[in-house]
DNA sequence: CTGAAAGCGCTTACAG
DNA sequence: CTGAAAGCGCTTACAG
């Protein structure tokens, strides 16, 4: 069968221990012995059973990651491109990723979380749907745990955030710089903080100019496309506006489309800036202006900073903030 | 500490032996005791250790994907799409799943599969780079091999793939019997069996169409947008056409924003038909017709397969090719 | 500097 | 129908 740290044992006429401590360079090893045992193992062709490690260790050299991404959702790149991210480093580092799918729904998230817990991995990565409160801490094992995208309160852990509220301010005081004071504001729905922090943003942006808040010109819908077209629909034809922020990547799809589908001029006669900097964002007409979030870098973010607490688990939680940027392009 | 299967049989006055059948449902246990078991379950608040288990039993009930994204190719939503169908299907069966990224890089590729031999998965599902080869048999552990997307020969395991050959043919055709006669083919490099099968699709097209194949109206290029967008320029300043058919996603959105920068009238100057339906394809103008792929479906499929070869690996290897179909939008 | 041995938490023939 | 015990392949105090 396969060969095992007994047999590399008895080839290189050493014991098992030495063997481990060859492999894991956990103890010094004269070169002359190292040199044996390498050579068995090589000559066996050994390979370690990570199983059996993490078994005695304790630790699993996995990290868990749970995303939200709805089932038809099929381009949410801003995930994708966080995974990319997390897998970058971690297996730079010699981690592995086990990845599983909350589709936003709590439930299933809760049953993710247990499953993890039975594989024992040594800490998590995960975008917490709203079902994730302070009754949640006993669902989770003894590992550390970094949040990102969103940020639960009450539940301790580090976080990695991209700030919503500063980029939704970025872009629409963009567009009251341009001399837009009817702006309009669609998002998803409020219980994911995200959608809530860019809201914010977008309040404080009008303040900040001196600018009336009108309830009629914000659109709560879904996080998806067909959410993007409806909200867009409703807002335009039952208010004056000028211009509209779109705080979210799939609804931005949504409202380019309608207006597109509908021949309304961007900027002429709407003025548009989306969220989250897809490819097809550069090659529409006009290409659309959008906030971009670095992805790739929270999920690299993430990822560091899980190894960092794994190394030492006595420093307290630490938050990440980063900034996204305004892509000017020609829709406002 | 945690409680253990040990602690369990204590609180329930039965053998370890018995609690373990009562979890696994591997052998008649009368209601009674196992009754009693559940409730110490329960009452201690036992999770199972998989990795003992795994290390005992000898399968992890996890199962490793390798997928080819390149480092800048955030937007690849057809792996994205094909994950999520093999996580839904795998977490369903109580099935793990590792991920890793070979980015299309051969050596790369090697070190994540040693990385999953070691971790003892129960089979392996990946799109292999063109490094994959008859010699890499060795490579594998002794798990059961899905591939898809691209198959490599000589290499034994089962496949899903999307018929990249009837996949060009059914563009290509529709471009001709548009009346189209000189039609460009632009795609990635060669060493990629799927553009080979749709540049064989294109061939195929042509000659049961009685149409001469012209070399000067192929271009081969990378595998991303800044590449389709200089072979469409290439192609198009040196070469009289009608129509191009893009064999993949990203050269798609290179191609067409070549001709969007260069206002060419798509479908009256250039009529063109892209690879893979993305978002963003149904809202540029006008809207891209495609060839779409079952990507979800591919995962979905990959999976079942996957669990089925583990029951009963005796089984001969079979292949599975989906088709893709043509979305007929605005741009031919 | 190296080795003998216990033990991580399970499963699984085997015996009764 | 249930239990005692071996063993999966490692790591890690401990002794020398």
């Amino acid at each position: 069968m396969t060969t095992r740290i007994k047999d590399v044992a008895k080839e290189a006429g050493v014991s098992t221990a030495t063997v481990s401590h060859v492999i894991n360079d956990t103890k010094f090893v004269s070169d002359e012995v190292k040199l044996k045992v390498e050579e068995a193992m090589k000559r066996l062709q050994y390979i370690p059973n990570m199983v059996a490690r993490s078994l005695r260790s304790r630790k699993s050299n996995t990290i868990g990651l749970i995303v939200p991404i709805k089932t038809n959702d099929n381009s949410n790149n801003f995930f994708l491109s966080v995974a990319n991210g997390i897998e970058e480093v971690l297996s730079k580092n010699g981690y592995h990723l086990l990845v599983s799918n909350s589709h936003e729904d709590p439930i299933e998230e809760i049953e993710r979380i247990k499953m993890f817990n039975t594989q024992r991995i040594d800490g998590l990565i995960i975008a917490p749907t709203s079902g994730i409160t302070r009754e949640s801490c006993g669902l989770f094992g003894h590992y550390p745990i970094v949040f990102f995208d969103r940020r639960p309160e009450g539940v301790p852990g580090d976080w990695v955030l991209v700030d919503g509220m500063k980029s939704a301010y970025r872009g629409v005081s963009a567009l009251i710089e341009k001399g837009h004071r009817k702006i309009g504001f669609i998002a998803g729905r409020m219980d994911i903080p995200t959608s809530n922090d860019r809201f914010n943003g977008y309040r404080k942006a009008l303040e900040d100019y001196g600018i009336g808040f009108n309830e009629d010109y914000i659109r709560i819908g879904d996080l998806n496309g067909a959410s993007g077209y409806e909200m867009t629909k409703e807002l335009i034809s039952q208010e004056v506006i000028t211009a509209v922020f779109v705080a979210n990547n799939a609804m931005s799809l949504g409202a380019v489309k309608y207006l597109k589908d509908n021949h309304y001029d961007i900027p002429g006669d709407i003025a548009l800036i989306g969220f989250d900097d897809y490819e097809w964002t550069g090659i529409v007409n006009p290409p659309l202006s959008v906030i971009r979030q670095p992805s790739c870098e929270v999920g690299r973010r993430a990822a560091e900073i899980m190894l960092k607490r794994i190394k030492r688990s006595d420093s307290i939680c630490q938050g990440h903030l980063l900034e996204a940027e305004l892509i000017v392009r020609g829709s406002f």
